[in-house]
DNA sequence: TCTCAATATATGGTATATCATGGGATTTTT
DNA sequence: AAAAATCCCATGATATACCATATATTGAGA
């Protein structure tokens, strides 16, 4: 897995009638020496859409086959519905990427849509449900300080 | 392995008079510069067909016939049902199918085929029944959140 | 610190290419 | 000879590529 890479910020473009939305420059340019598309699929748990590399599902689909459990439940169960729901966006010159009416409908956005960072993942939010969940997420936080475990190897 | 493949996406296609389908282009770019073929067998777990590149089911025998497993003995009956079901689709110049009276008797497919994405493999259902199906995954997902965790990473 | 020019990015509109699908013609199978 | 499978062409819908304009960001000079 390449290192040094991470989707980074808070960025808010447009949606134009046909579903077209920049990506943001900065998240083109972590994929540009790879190729000229980005994967997107409904987040499992919040109503946002999820985005990220080809390459990390690649990795994905790798440590599912060699994992011996070619017939395993729980895999097929989480295989299904994520590689069932993700798709490549290619982004042409202009760097737009035409997201589908699925994806559209889950996060609730038709006009603007709100990019956040996730590290190696990023979120698109509709502004007003972003506005809200980001101050629900610092209020948890500051109630109830989680523990950033690294033994468990968990960072989010 | 090959890298970089991925069945993705949920595409619904028509199953016309002749029993004709569209392999969804994306899926056909996947096995272009290999064949012009896609093999296809009855999933043993769900009303459904599977579908896959002949590079996978040989992954899949190589493994088998390495594995030091204790559990290999299933694995090989697992692997036995499958290849005998297992027959090579090819695909025409305009990336039609022609599925068999027997897998779309299991999946009771007759005028309409779901395609679904699964990584390295992908299945092929009836729409009403990927509905119920989808419908019932992503409830027991929210239910127990299972962790797709691999060295750290997170895909979920 | 401010202004203006230069550059990069986002957005709107239009032309072009691709894909799914229907139908007919040709070949193969039984 | 009949039935089935394969191939090939035509077409409408839709996604993609491209060009043009607007907006935002950056940097230099005062």
């Amino acid at each position: 897995m390449r290192k040094n890479f991470l989707f980074m910020d808070t960025i808010t473009n447009k949606v134009d009638t046909k579903g077209r939305v920049s990506l943001p420059s900065d998240y083109r340019t972590i994929v540009k020496d790879l190729s000229t598309e980005i994967v997107c699929y409904r987040s499992l748990f919040s109503p946002c859409i999820e985005g990220c590399t080809e390459e990390l599902l690649d990795k994905l689909a790798n440590d599912i086959e060699n994992s011996l459990d070619f017939f395993s439940q729980t895999q097929d169960t989480l295989t299904n519905l994520i590689f069932g729901d993700a798709k490549r966006f290619p982004f042409d010159s202009t760097g737009r990427i035409m997201l589908s009416e699925k994806l559209l409908k889950h996060a609730s956005i038709s006009n603007t849509a709100v990019f956040v960072g996730k590290g190696r993942k990023f979120q698109i939010w509709n502004p007003q449900n972003w506005a809200k969940e980001e101050a629900r997420l610092r209020n948890e936080v500051l109630k109830n300080r989680p523990s950033l475990k690294y033994e468990g190897e968990r960072y989010d």
